[in-house]
DNA sequence: TTTT
DNA sequence: TTTT
């Protein structure tokens, strides 16, 4: 309901392999981080300034075993999603939050010498995009975790 | 296959009510004009200056029929798309291009009174806006259709 | 540097009222949650299944002094700006993250009636959206606190 | 005015060089088309169809001295900006209209070699994009050109 | 932990 | 006219 919008848009390295978890044969998430950074000349030491974001992504289902299967640590990709934090209770009964970005649309930047005579780029017919919204669509389980793992 | 991206996202007021077109019982496309401005203070007049841009939205199917019954001339909707510019050939046999963006995910932004208790907002399952994606997803027909209308 | 790009794109509602806090008479910062929602049928219950999701909004400056004023609890804001996640130390000295949303562009999107003879929606030259940027641009010593609050 | 937004977002790359207009020492454009592709396997005859849609990207004063300089053909680019259709009239007295995209914000995604040591690719404060706003702010005078080029 |  |  209710005409609200959650969109996130991201270009950043992988910061690390691409994690897959297993809920059953048919159901996974996969999960990796990536870097964003923004730099600039500080104005009162003029040296040079680089903040570095870091976003973890999810994604689920075929698109996770596709990510699993062409990224590497290192690679830039571009990731559509929306945002949702999630609250989960530590070991010493205090609750905390961990904001992920779950990943509904990728598309791979860097180009891969070997991918081109082997199965490239996921592709959806609304765009050379891969879409993880068909794959997520009939996988009502995975949003019933709110396990921090 | 490409790593390439075509993604406009509008916030703008109808100018027109939704046209419809019905290729047969199963396939339409509906057509609205929606109108984005921004406006700023001239330095050399000192005057404010308005411009106004008209975007042409093509929305197909069940997505089509949902803008159909619930928008009207005047409405604010988010419309999220792509563009595409169709060559088509004047009664003079000259070539003209007109671009559309083709919307595939909307989200309604004029509260309505009366939608408070029938059917109001579409919504999908990835998030409160409605996907045209999966509607137009089996209709490869739609993309047939290179006549200007 | 790096070409890597960090987005947020939220259109939600407001849950409280702008939180200014002033850093001194130049500089400042205001605070609000905005919700975004999204709901679906439960395939298992039948039933209508809605998640909300609450954001940070961190503005600045001259933003920040137009967004409190114009700004009420329950309006509907479109946000544009990059995730940001923060460290701090809670009061037991353990490490904590909130995820704030650093907005650079908004515009609002609920219809006032006492805005129309009185100063409305701010704008910028590029579009009738707000800039945060400029009025952010000049206030580097806004980029060094690293307190929670 | 108005609560409205124009936004584009585009990952494609460069069909052409970049080429300069210059109005005088101060103010100028660039003009590059960019190619987006999409492609899926028709149900129909099985075989393969890529969609390849050109956009004109359109940049000014500074940052069109930086696409000039560090763009080639072929290079992959991310672009930001807004919709414009622009009307204009032939030789024969034809009323035409042209689309294009006036970036005002980009980021290069093609690894350059040689820029490893020399400048490599614009900033802004906010994020590591160019901005091509600031620059085109203090530019009233291009926006007032009408005429096709 | 990435990248430039 | 690009790219994979």
């Amino acid at each position: 309901m209710s005409g609200t919008l959650n969109k996130v848009i991201l270009i950043g390295n992988l910061g690390d392999e691409v994690k897959m978890h297993y809920f059953d044969d048919k159901n996974c998430v996969g999960r990796f981080p990536i870097a964003t950074s923004e730099s600039y000349v500080s104005k009162q030491t003029n040296e040079r300034i680089t903040n570095t974001e870091w976003h973890n992504i999810v994604v689920r289902n075929k698109a996770a075993e596709i990510c699993e299967k062409y990224l590497s640590k290192g690679d830039k990709i571009y990731v559509e999603g929306k945002i949702k934090t999630r609250k989960w209770t530590d070991d010493k009964g205090m609750e905390r939050y961990s904001t992920e970005i779950q990943c509904n649309e990728f598309t791979f930047l860097t180009p891969k010498a070997d991918q081109q005579n082997s199965a490239p780029q996921p592709q959806n017919t609304s765009q050379n995009t891969a879409s993880a919204q068909q794959t997520s669509a009939n996988a009502p389980v995975d949003d019933n975790d709110d396990l921090p793992f």
